[in-house]
DNA sequence: TCAACATATAATCATTTGCTTATATAATAC
DNA sequence: GTATTATATAAGCAAATGATTATATGTTGA
């Protein structure tokens, strides 16, 4: 998991990619829950195509995947990208973001998505 | 040098620097080698201006330190940064440099700087 | 089939970014 | 002091970025 060399055009695109506070807050989310695009909606406080596009830069990367769950789309961390290893290496730095979906669950807007 | 916890916001800011070929190329050399501007101008075929641009960004964000040797400013990373160790667990997933110093030896431009 | 919901895409725009050229600052060597 | 060298800063500009609004697509359930 540790020592995975990554190409340093690819490793940039990467670090920019997660140079982006709402970008890597969606990430490090991830690291530990599944999300749907509706619950990023709500916790970043802007618009469903703000999210959705950030959302689709991480895709197109390869840092994360979708699994269609009936009306919704499930995103998760791609465990088996080449860069996976990188990511989890930045995310071990980043403070816990569990409590943003436990406010969301506190009032009640998680439900929707399960 | 593993653990430690920097603020999403800071890490982002971090992330984003890195994000750029030339600064995160700069740095990866920086881990092995001390350097000066010259030298990141020959080896990255630009101005010296943009040079000096990414290394001024750099070092605002604390990410390297500078010290000046008679005419010329030798840069090296600033180990006692914050995010120092998130820098290092970035670098380890980076091939190696130092071919690049390497080859500018070759053509004897290295020897300006000593 | 159609209304409602979740998400994606397109078009537009203001801001940020990274480069260039021109110029300033600082140290060295004569 | 003055020329030379190394580096920094300023101004200007084209390209990239991230947001918004409007609209399209896809799924569910009556």
């Amino acid at each position: 998991m540790q020592e995975s060399i990554v190409e340093i055009a690819k490793a940039a695109s990467i670090l920019k990619l997660l140079g982006d506070k709402t970008r890597l807050t969606m990430v490090k989310m991830l690291d530990t829950n599944d999300c749907c695009v509706c619950e990023f909606v709500e916790i970043f406080k802007t618009s469903q195509p703000a999210i959705s596009q950030h959302i689709r830069k991480l895709k197109d990367a390869g840092v994360v995947k979708e699994t269609r769950r009936g009306q919704w789309i499930i995103y998760s961390l791609n465990k088996s990208s080449e860069c996976y290893p990188l990511v989890q290496n930045i995310l071990k730095h980043l403070p816990n973001q569990d409590f943003k979906l436990q406010e969301l669950e506190k009032q009640g807007l998680r439900i929707s998505c399960e």
